[in-house]
DNA sequence: AATGAATGAGAATTCATTCAT
DNA sequence: TATGAATGAATTCTCATTCAT
């Protein structure tokens, strides 16, 4: 039984510095982030830090391994469903995000800031992880083209990749000044932009 | 008297360098990259970079100011026309950016990928320029929702932002593989999404 | 009352970690062994190690010690018996080395391999082991001396050494791959070099 | 020309550096023989040692590298001359060492105490400098055995072991103590070892 | 102006040892 | 006794920048 408790106990103190480490990283970034100043946050020393962690890339990496953990997860889900339109999909496709950025402020800091760092530590990894979500953006938008909700004429990779880049570019701006930014109003705004996006003209008459 | 020779010639070596620095910042990102290395590449010695450049975050700072200066003069020049509407303005300013990237793809990708490094090392820079640039699309961008032809329910920032977080993806993705994308299907469809993105629902009858 | 016994298992573990330290010195080296991984050979606990040795240094120090007990003990014994001739002590000695690398192989490598580990950390000890052991080949050398079995030219400690450091290099070999060598052809040739390298010219008639 | 000197320079000090690290190496060992320490004795800064040397390891292997380019090329001239007999060249292969001993002391320390380390570091080089120094040996071996002036009944490889091993415990004993022991009484305790030990009994009739 | 050898501050990481349980 | 998680001292190596030539 005290094996659960040793168990627990570990797990609790790996997402302790995990957390330090989002809260470092994200206020300076990879490269200038000390694992000293992580394990101090953490409330551990230096050395234990790489008990739960091989080292200071695997230490990061892990941050996104649950973010896109997360996202793939619900993303999943929801092309799965079928009591929504693609068009309500696509609503929940943003909100999952959104919601994921107004609750998880400081990883979500991490995700978008240091993407490209991420990108150069583990190429494979991360293009993997961005072509599955990219894959769900496709099912959906495909889904919506095919019952003539979607604009026919794009290319949905093209599609994809533009929403998906326009996402992570509102979401940049608003992480480098997450408190002047109203988040629910870049929300609306997204949503109305893909919506209108992907109509297709006739829908509009 | 043979000033304006040796300024030109110091002139040019100084482009030398700050394009052997884009080769390299493109190739390993700002903090991978070696000085020693873009001195090689430039054909000068290390030491002599510091003749040109105050240091290594100075010349880094260099390409991100001449890519500003080059958008901010096309975009300023376009806002004045009088022979566009609003619309074709939008669709030249996409082809400003993919005039820009398939011309000066290194340039361009040190752009999009070290964005947040310079956001960094040169915040209030970074924001003046940004919002010099904004303030260009949001003339435009006004100038359309006047004449009715843009979608008034979006906040021109957001517009914006989204925009070119979406033509940067594209172009990114581009840029890793430029041999097996047709840059002008993507071209087409960028402005198709925009155009319907930004377009308001009367004028689609 | 169970004192005897607790004792006797005490020492069973201290053996075992004791062999397990010898394994994992004689494949990394002193410097590469990790206590860790002494203790997870031996099946114990890391701080566990600590409870029979007071560190590192001590336990790598029984090791040696254990050897040599194992071989002053029989070059004692041998040195006072009457029922051989010096030159027969001398194959006797042989013997017991070549047994030793056979019998205790990995013990035997850690032995010639750390021998100047070991002097580093107790000097004292190394010098005086040593000094104790010369002390009896010396005695046998004289013995065959003064029969006039021997080269009465040579230095004793020169001899013992030389001996033993051909002896070990041949032996090691054979350790790094005893399945190929014919360790009795070797013991052989090793007593005919002994042999005639000792030998009084004027005996050879 | 001032090329000449350039290289002048940087090999004069690469040579520096190299005593430096002789001297720190033969007093602590590689171990515990700090690049600071190397640095310092060499006067130079920390950073200047990866200027001539890629790391510890490298700078260390040098030390090596030197000393068997050195008996490698005295050890094939040997064999190669027709004006010595066997016995002769076995006498000039021991001067060969102790020359180098005498004169090159600390270096020759670092030879004998740290050869398992940098067996351990370089195995590849250590087995082929070592086993084509033995191929020397056993050439003047054989040309002895076939002149009938050596042994005939001791394998060659077991004759190249036990002598070369010999030799190294001799010097190792003596490195442990260079200023006690007289070298030159070594030297010939070993002549006469290995000469009455490779010397056929007929002639000595 | 140009060079490039020299500098040295700075940080990640390892691992023997301890100690609360 | 036994454990094994936690510690933190200690050291190598990198690389932007300087400066004597």
């Amino acid at each position: 039984m005290n094996h659960t408790k040793v168990k627990t106990v570990s797990e609790e103190k790996r997402q302790a510095i995990l957390e330090a480490a989002v809260e470092i990283f994200s206020q300076f970034g990879y490269h200038h982030a000390k694992m000293a100043l992580i394990a101090e946050t953490a409330g551990v020393a230096a050395g234990s830090l790489y008990l739960y962690y091989k080292n200071k890339a695997d230490l990061f990496s892990e941050i996104f391994e649950q973010i896109w953990n997360h996202l793939d997860r619900h993303t999943c889900e929801l092309t799965r469903r079928n009591d929504l339109t693609p068009r309500q999909k696509m609503d929940c496709l943003v909100d999952l995000i959104f919601d994921f950025f107004s609750l998880k402020t400081p990883t979500a800091l991490v995700f978008v800031n240091e993407q490209n760092t991420w990108y150069q530590l583990e190429r494979k990894r991360f293009v993997a992880y961005r072509d599955r979500f990219l894959q769900g953006i496709d099912t959906i938008f495909q889904q919506g083209q095919q019952l003539g909700e979607f604009n026919g004429r794009v290319s949905p990779a093209t599609f994809c990749y533009f929403i998906f880049g326009g996402l992570r570019r509102v979401l940049e701006t608003w992480a480098h000044s997450p408190g002047q930014i109203n988040l629910e109003a870049i929300r609306r705004d997204v949503k109305e932009l893909i919506q209108y996006g992907i109509q297709r003209e006739a829908t509009l008459k």
